[in-house]
Parts: C-alpha cells; sequence; structure tokens
DNA sequence: TTTAGCACTCTCAAGGTGAGAGTGCTAAAA
DNA sequence: TTTTAGCACTCTCACCTTGAGAGTGCTAAA
C-alpha cells in the first residue's frame, strides 16, 4: 500500500482534525478549514480510495470520515514528524525537575505529573530497578518487644522494609552483628555460596537469613517496584469516555497492579532505552484497553538502571505531542538517574 | 423535630429502595413492596410531612421521593442499626489477613482492597503513624562513588529513604560509624541537645546532620505518610456518575494528594479511634464532594501509632453496611497494628 | 484528472403524543 | 380523629414524525 502525497496530506488532515473535534470529518468541511487547492470532490475520491484501504472508516452511510486504529498505525508510523515539544515547555518541565527535592521519588511523582499535565491523559512512571535485583545491606533494628523491624537495601537503592517476629527479645548489639555478618555474607556471594556458609550461623541467623531468603526471591519475582500514577481522572472528561464504562474498563487496568505489571513486562521490557512504543486500540490482545491507546518509554541506563514511563489516553490522542513529551520526559529521568544513581 | 414510628418506618424504607432502585419512590409502589398495613394515600400523607421537614425531596411535581442530604442525615444519626456484618463475611475478612504476608504494607493494600470490593466504592487506607515521628535509627550506605543512600527508620517502622551526594567519596566503614554517632546522638535526645552535641561532629557529621534533620522536619509536616487507594473505578459504575464530569470532580480529591490530606486531616483526625466518622454530600465544605458521601475512621492505638481508612461512594450509599464493614476492617487493622507493632 | 451538479442517505434536534406513575385534595368510612 | 377510596391533575419518558443539514457517490462536462 503506497499512498501518493496528496493521500498522506488529506489522512494527516483528517486525523488532526478528528482529533481536535472528535467528530467524523467531511470533505467540504476539511476543504474549506485548511483552504486546500482541491474541491470537495476531489477530496471525497481520495476518501474513498483511503477508505479502501482501511485507514479511514464512515460511521453511518453519509457522516465523515474516522480515523481507523489502522490509520493511526500508518500516521504514527509514517507521518508523524519528531517535532520535539517547543522550547519553552522543555524549559519548563525541566526546570520543575531541577527544582524538586534531590529524591528520586519526588522525581518519579513529578515525571508522573508532568506526563499527565502535558498530555491531559493518564500517566504511568515505574521506579528505576536492576535487571536483577543484587543485594546490598541488611538491617536489623530492635524495636519493643520480640518484633524486628528487617531493612533489605538493594544495590539499586531499592528498600524493603518488613517487621518480623523473633522467638524472644534480642538485644541491638546481637542483631546488628547478625546483620553485619549477613550483609558481608550475602554482598559477596552468590546463592550456593550462601548456602554453603548457613552452617556457621547460630539459629537466630540462620532464622533471619531465611527469611532474608524469602524476601529476596519475592522481590526477584516482580518486574517493576512502586508505580505511580497520575491524571487518571483526564481520561474521564473524553468525549468518548462518557459512557463511564468504557472508561472505567481502561481505568481498572491502571488500578490493578498484576494487569499494568503484565502491560509493562510484555511490551516496554523489550524496548529499548530511548525507543518508543506506541499500542493503539489495546493492540496486542488488550480487550479491556480497546477504546485506548499507550505511548511508553524506557528510561535509565540500560546496563544498570532502568524504568519505564508511559501515557494512556484515548485512541483519539495527539500522537506526535505526546509522543515527545514521553521521549523527552524519559530522557530528563534517564539523564537524572545516570548522574545520581549510577552505579 | 420528632418523627413518629410510622414516620421513621417509611423514611427508612424509602431510603432502601431508593439505594436500590436509584430512583424517586412512589407511595403506591412503596406500599406495594413492603405489604405495608396501610394505604398508599396514608403513606404520602406522611411522605407530605417528612418533605415538609426536608428530610424528603420531590425532583419534580408528580414524581416519587428522594432522600434529601438531610435525610440521609437522620438517618444515620438516628436510624441505622448497628447490624454488624455477617459472620461468614467477617471471617473471609479476617481470615484474608491472616493469610497474607506478615507485613504492614501488605495489610494496608488488602484493607483498600477489601474496603473497596466491600463496599464496592473507593476506598483509602493510610499508614499508622505515630502522633509525632520519632527518630530511632540512622543508616548510611555506600554506593558507587559520593552517591551514599540515607536510611532513617521511625520508632514507628515507617521509613525514609534518599539519595545523597558528598563532597567526595568515604568509605563505608566511617559512613557506619557517623551513622552510629548520630542515631546515638538523635536517638535519646531532643532537638535542643542535638544542637549543643552538633560542635562534637566534624564538617561531614555536620553536613549529614543538617540533611537528617531537614528530612525530619519535612516528615513532621505531612501529617499522613503513604496514602493507599483502591476501587476508584467501582464509583464509575454507579448511575449518578454516568455524567463523567461529577465522578471526575469526586475522584480528583482522591487524586490530589494535598486534597486528600486535607480532608483526613480535618475530620477523621479529630476522631477516637473507633469512632466512625460520615460526611454526607460533601459537609463541611467538601465542595468537589458535592455529589458523595465519605465513611471514615480511625485505627490503631491512640496512644502510640494511628492511621485512617475510609470508603468514598454516592450519597446514594448503603450506609449501614459500609459503616459496618468499616468498622470491621478498623477494628482488625487495631489488632494486627497492636499485636506486632505496640511500641 | 479534476470538478460541478445532483439525487440520495443518514443523523440529529425539535416538536407532538399518549401511557404510566405519582401527587394532593376531598369526602366518606372507621 | 385518623384512615382510606376516589378523582382530577401533573409531569416524565419513550416513541414517533419531521425537516434541516451535512455528507456521500456517481455522472458528465471541463
Amino acid at each position: 500500500m503506497q499512498l501518493s502525497d496528496r493521500q498522506k496530506l488529506i489522512l494527516t488532515l483528517i486525523i488532526h482534525e478528528h482529533i481536535r473535534t472528535a467528530q467524523p470529518v467531511g470533505s467540504k468541511s476539511l476543504v474549506d478549514k485548511y483552504n486546500l487547492a482541491m474541491s470537495s470532490a476531489t477530496v471525497r475520491n481520495e476518501m474513498a480510495a483511503l477508505t479502501d484501504y482501511e485507514l479511514l472508516r464512515q460511521p453511518h452511510t453519509s457522516a465523515g470520515r474516522v480515523p481507523t486504529e489502522e490509520g493511526y498505525r500508518y500516521f504514527v508510523g509514517h507521518l508523524v514528524q519528531q517535532s520535539g515539544l517547543p522550547t519553552t515547555t522543555r524549559r519548563t518541565i525541566t526546570h520543575q525537575f531541577y527544582q524538586s527535592r534531590q529524591d528520586i521519588e519526588q522525581w518519579l511523582k513529578l515525571a508522573a505529573s508532568v506526563l499527565a499535565n502535558q498530555s491531559q491523559a493518564a500517566s504511568l512512571v515505574t521506579a528505576p530497578r536492576a535487571e536483577k535485583a543484587i543485594f546490598k545491606h541488611l538491617e536489623l533494628i530492635a524495636t519493643r518487644g520480640r518484633q524486628v523491624l528487617m531493612v533489605i537495601v538493594f544495590m539499586d537503592g531499592d528498600i524493603r522494609q518488613q517487621f518480623i517476629s523473633l522467638a524472644e527479645p534480642v538485644p541491638q548489639e546481637r542483631l546488628s552483628q547478625i546483620a553485619g555478618r549477613l550483609t558481608e555474607m550475602c554482598a559477596r556471594g552468590d546463592t550456593d555460596k550462601v548456602a554453603r556458609f548457613r552452617g556457621q550461623l547460630d539459629s537466630l541467623g540462620q532464622d533471619i537469613l531465611d527469611i532474608l531468603l524469602a524476601e529476596m526471591a519475592l522481590v526477584e519475582k516482580s518486574a517493576t517496584g512502586e508505580i505511580y500514577l497520575d491524571g487518571m481522572t483526564n481520561v474521564l472528561s473524553e468525549p468518548e469516555f462518557s459512557e463511564s464504562d468504557e472508561a472505567r474498563q481502561a481505568l481498572h487496568v491502571l488500578e490493578e497492579r498484576a494487569l499494568l505489571e503484565n502491560l509493562l513486562v510484555s511490551t516496554v521490557m523489550n524496548t529499548d532505552v530511548g525507543g518508543i512504543q506506541v499500542l493503539i486500540g489495546g493492540e496486542g490482545g488488550w480487550d479491556e484497553l480497546r477504546q485506548c491507546s499507550v505511548v511508553l518509554a524506557r528510561y535509565g541506563d540500560p546496563n544498570s538502571l532502568t524504568g519505564s514511563i508511559g501515557v494512556l489516553g484515548p485512541i483519539r490522542m495527539p500522537y506526535d505531542r505526546t509522543i515527545s513529551t514521553v521521549r523527552f520526559v524519559a530522557n530528563v529521568l534517564s539523564d537524572l538517574v545516570s548522574d545520581t544513581l549510577a552505579v
């Protein structure tokens, strides 16, 4: 399927117009609005061709045309120009990041908020994590009684905390000593070695080691850490979601962590840092997202820490702008990560 | 305003029926449905009286009656019977909690999920925190280069982590030593004493102390820690929110942390543990929640750790059931907290 | 190859209509 | 005095019709 330049132009204009108005676009109104140097009849002929290619669709016999998902895909694949964001916008965003507290959590929340505001859609941001969670440090802190707070620090700065119940109270010095030994053991050893050293520990140490290993196995299993969401209510204002049921399905995916993680794993995880993935209309079997599109990117340092960011909005989404925004925010985060967290 | 028993009955029935159907309730249909031992004309007279009291309202001249906010308030205040949850439900819920991992974070997420499911509305849960954040332990962990991970542990098990940038690389032993000293200093002293000891530290120690104090001031300021939300999509399925704009406003409050914190501070914080607060129709100046009601409770140990839980749904909410559920979950959490986290 | 013209189609908003549900009032019954 | 049957009246809602408006495809001329 090879489109003529004129067809490309008309497709682009229809998509633009449809994104603006959320209405089917007619031949005459298109010619009028953009002062095209051709008659509406010509446009009609081209529209008919584009409809044959299944890039456009007529909601009913005598309505204007609406882009199909295929149409959007062609647009995103061939026609989107990498305009980049306006300089002022870039500056505003960068400024916000450097204004905020030097704290990864703040940055991620900010990223989610910026994405949501800029794209007027829902956004999601995952914390940067290493491909494999590498143990770094164990801390045991006595609280009153038999309760002990166990804090596991991973190489990437990720932290797990958990209260554990011991059989009997243990003084802080003893806990610190055990924590120190376990840290030493686990820091340089793979799991096999750890297992061999196990015998050298007393029963308390062994118990704690077991809990530690269980916790690490758990961390290993989940592909992403915390997920920050923002702008969910933005989606609700889109006219295609006034039937709240459509919106519900989409937002439900964001709310159900398991689904969301699936989405991220099955798509972004295969993307290179710097690359952008666009899922149009629940492409790839995401039935709940049939009414939505998702723009995803991966950020961070491919050799150590990576995370994902994304925007979820209606299919009728300003792809050029959204893609630029996602790309830009991903780059900003990549820079921040490599500046401050480099392992 | 003193209602006769019959008026109370009719009000209760109208509210029940309206909650079930989301429709205005007429005199005849009410008599039919509940086999009342009186004629529809009698019911009409009583309805007229209740309408005079502004407990009921007519959407239009010849429609049935709908409870006013005042009506719901009367219902919640005088007519709700503390039925408690069915034993099987209670057991299911308790079971879920004792099944889950012994981990406060899991519990809170579970609580949010249980509340959302049981009430078919949006739920919110805050982590238990001490009235005042009390410092417990500082840990400094070297990563590559000048980046150091600072972990502050508070008495209540709350943890703050933050990467800080030092002027030059510092070996782990040195960091541990500083962390130990600062822990010792801060653990037993109030802020004044800490200030006096400041002079005994070298410049690196002073820098870290400053960051530590800044971070603690920050923690002090925010009234609640993490807030767990769930079931936001539930409210979207309510008929009164099919106009998505209404729903947006309400969910927006949940999404904007600042607003939400405000809500919690201005209402639950004055509630005793065990007590329940019901806000009907955005009572108390919450204009965004005009279409919603909120049922809030406080859980934990009033002397040490407390947190809040709540449910946000449409005004037309099954208050008796929701209140029972919130109360029950609050009790379960209280038990868990005092069993495992008692200071 | 493009365009003017035309007959045709379809939606959508506006107005009209009748069934149904509900009301308040009144006068009779309990 | 309280309750109820009866009745006239009101209002909504679903349904239909209708005409304007927008858009189309086709044909024949430019």
